[in-house]
DNA sequence: AGATATATTGCGGATATATGCAATTTTAAA
DNA sequence: TTTAAAATTGCATATATCCGCAATATATCT
């Protein structure tokens, strides 16, 4: 039996019953149990169950759709995801903004990193309320329904008196000229003010949107420290665009 | 049964009956009083339940995500709930705490109601992402996890800003003489501030703790327009302490 | 293909956690 | 004040987890 297939079923049994027995489970597969933690471990980290002494049970919350996790999508996600974490040490001070890919990049933290996260997305908050080591700060304003976040002046004041040792923001459309746009102005303004405050800028870009550019500009090329991809566009980015002083990660 | 499953079993009785009492329930869970009293120690230590002799209560101000089940104390809610809903005009500005009780007020509001809904609580929020005709803003602040709202100074500066025409509070201890009680200190301030900046002020009690008082006041009696109760406490209340000028409904 | 990295797995021992029992102390109600 | 129920404490035991290591399997490269 391949990892993955262990790994889908137990994401089905999770998603039957709620909960599963390492004890009994192991024995069922036919595997020892540290193999089983280790699985349990894996699909903790990438945010799809939750390990318990003595097994695991399904996230509180949201209800995980079977296909949500086959989506190659979030996979890649997943992986830009894994390559920022071993940037944050204890003590940072962290401002993301909403998006599928910072949520995976919360996912993705380690239970004892103690930081401190400001940010102006709900789900993001939702996934961080059982972290115990993390400081969770929000920035209020006027919530906009449909993307999940807070918007407006008063997350500008907000921003203000925050110095942040990193900024995340992610954002869809990255062209070399053009730099970082998005289609919305509301939100380019929060994601413009939010880059302002940080003191290393880091882009998560969603790959298949690289070259493309919208009509309201949040940022160029030269005022990030570091974009993020999925591995297979590194070079593309490299090659084609070598001007600017930014590390592709 | 896991651990973790006899929390969530817990915190979810204690979300429908507001108590739970230590024999019963470990009989019914068949564990020893010893492993019970264990798990209510952690839990109150996590600050989702109060301890007491004898089981424990449900906390005030905590709205708890085990959202599944109807239930007898949630259908008193729902019953104060409707007393309040009346009570509210297009164009309304609204000031909302945390809390189960304000919870249910959100749930009945009719879709058609335009509104514009102040609140440092995220279960609020989530409940009324997709009400068109409310317009939401959120209190930003320091995130305290266990209730699922914000509190500190943040709060309080975002409350100076704004003139509600109604404030709504959830308070589980009232009490004649010492007014509305509540035991966590950052919680008891920013209740209060809500309160200050209201123009018609309405408390939600739950009646099974009225005559008790806790360590920080939030308000006395006289400061509040309006107080909401289960029907069965009304005479009560009218009987027993008529020198106030507020409301029973 | 063959050689070399990388990943996965199971095992043993050290450590940590969970639980029930018994003895003692505390609490609250008559 | 008295008394029975409830809570706490220390302890023993069973179970679960973690960690390093070696064996095996799988992937990658020349």
């Amino acid at each position: 039996m391949l990892k993955k297939e262990r790994h889908d079923y137990i994401l089905n049994l999770i998603n039957r019953d709620n909960r599963i027995y390492v004890t009994s489970l192991s024995n069922e597969l036919g595997i020892s149990d540290d193999t089983l933690r280790r699985d349990l471990t894996e699909l903790d980290n990438k945010g799809l169950l939750t390990k318990v002494h003595g097994g695991a049970i399904a996230k509180s919350g949201i209800s995980i759709q079977f296909t949500d996790r086959i989506n190659t999508a979030m996979d890649k996600k997943q992986q830009m995801a894994s390559k920022v974490i071993p940037l944050f040490k204890n003590g940072d001070v962290i401002l993301l903004d909403g998006g599928t890919s910072n949520l995976a990049v919360i996912r993705q933290l380690p239970k004892e990193l103690e930081l401190s996260i400001f940010t102006n997305s709900f789900p993001i908050i939702n996934e961080l309320f059982n972290h115990t080591n993390i400081e969770l700060n929000f920035l209020g304003g006027k919530v906009f329904s449909s993307s999940q976040v807070t918007v407006g002046v008063t997350v500008f004041q907000a921003l203000q008196t925050i110095n942040p040792d990193w900024v995340l923001v992610g954002i869809s459309d990255v062209h070399p000229e053009k730099g970082l746009t998005c289609p919305d102005r509301d939100e380019a303004l929060i994601k413009r003010a939010m880059i302002e405050r940080g003191n290393k800028r880091l882009i998560l870009a969603d790959s298949h949107k690289l070259n493309t550019a919208r009509t309201y500009q949040v940022a160029s090329l030269e005022e990030i420290d570091y974009i993020v991809t999925e591995d297979n566009k590194i070079d593309y980015i490299k090659n084609n665009w070598p001007k600017y002083s930014y590390d592709v990660i």
